[in-house]
DNA sequence: TGTACATCAGTGAACGCGCGTTCACTGATGTAC
DNA sequence: TGTACATCAGTGAACGCGCGTTCACTGATGTAC
């Protein structure tokens, strides 16, 4: 079932929307994200782009899927690049990807983590999937390290508090239907992921980078207090 | 030196003006602020906004330092309501306040801390001292609190980085001239805001509460984690 | 107190702009016999 | 292999819209003598 050269350059097109719409959005921000506007920059007419997508909602939303996974792949990928068998190691290095994608990608950053479009609302059956997979992640770790008993949190970090539990079990019955992870693994991510991405967005919306000086050295700190607070040893 | 009609009516037209924009924001998001909304809203004619203001950006201006105040003083008014001399519970009630005022108010938060209006360029200047209220308020906590010792904090809370020593130096000596006010107060107000503002942030749009379910409890006992991480007694 | 003048809030028309989206169409690519 | 037909990417013109901002103006409010 070799393609044809219309279906392959249809493929190739739909890759080439995407990108320009990454680089306008780059260059003006969001509100650099129109159908003229790409349209122009391809050498195209706009109504061309309708037969690509429907509407520019449907290209936020694929390009918001994208960046979800593409944050979700650059955590993982750090994690694959540290010391096997060292999860702290790996909790810091997505931690730090984390700070790395967002700085290195503002805008896709913004359009995921953001304030949403005017205009736009996001299909949430598409949308909720794949910003899942962050969270994932650390879960993922967690759930490793506590096996592994590299991390042995103190208290109050060594148990899920009973006010959350149902729900929790809810969400891991929800997404894993075999439960096998642990509970905790979900609660110590869920302490953990707020730490990182206020750090994150108060330095990208240079908020706090003025004041801190040295924010490579300031995001790296935290993190490492924060894997020791829950019971890593660093 | 009494005001005239005319006096007295200009200034109440601003109040309109700004309350009118506050309004259709809170409607219509950040999009809904445009000079042609507002004066439709005001049953004026587009142009008579000029009067008041220069540029659209300037009233844009003019509510975000409103917003940073009122953030401010939201979390003034809520320490000033804690029990005297229990500085724990005014740095619970700051955190909460903050919250708070970001979900009473979501609009007003995104227009602070959110992703910029398009086109929109802040005047540091102006913008920048009411942006830094927020940070002011817990290190005046955080000075009472080390002076008091209510605040003990454990390594490696109990003493700045040397990374960050000079520039914090620096920030100090900018922001107040005696330079009174110890380092490691700054420095703890620089831990502690990301982290409730990290949480505030996915709480607000929406990323973080589905999984936790009970917010108010979740981001009530991280601030208690918190405040007990760098050396308060709960 | 009354009048002439100055101030200035607000109007109405208009400017040029860019937006998303539609529609009937052309012409190149691919398919069936 | 050649031809008739179907598919479909892309065009060009147009739609209605709302935007920020300008300009010359009107008419009410305030001031000076």
């Amino acid at each position: 079932m070799t393609k044809t050269n219309r279906e392959q350059r249809r493929e190739e097109t739909f890759l080439e929307i995407k990108a320009t719409a990454r680089r306008l959005m780059a260059e003006h921000g969001t509100a650099g994200l129109t159908v003229r506007g790409i349209a122009k920059e391809m050498g195209m007419t706009p109504p061309a782009l309708y037969r690509y997508y429907d509407r520019l909602d449907d290209l936020i939303t694929a390009l918001i899927t994208e960046n979800f996974h593409a944050l979700a792949d650059a955590l993982e990928s750090a994690c694959a690049a540290a010391t096997p068998g060292r999860t702290v190691d790996k909790l810091m290095a997505a931690a730090l990807a984390y700070r790395r994608w967002a700085l290195d990608n503002p805008v896709d950053f913004e359009l995921i983590y953001g304030t949403p479009i005017p205009g736009y609302h996001a299909p949430q059956e598409i949308t909720v999937p794949a910003s899942a997979r962050t969270l994932v992640v650390f879960v993922g770790l967690f759930v490793e390290a506590l096996e592994n008993r590299e991390c042995m949190p103190p208290p109050p970090y060594d148990r899920v508090p009973p006010e959350l539990r149902s729900h929790l079990e809810q969400i891991m019955r929800d997404g894993d239907p075999t439960g096998s992870a642990p509970l905790l693994a979900l609660y110590l991510a869920l302490v953990c992921w707020p730490q990182i991405h206020g750090l994150v967005m108060l330095e990208l919306l240079e908020h706090i980078g003025p004041v801190v000086g040295d924010m490579e050295f300031f995001a790296r700190s935290q993190f490492e207090n924060m894997g020791r607070a829950i019971g890593f040893t660093i």
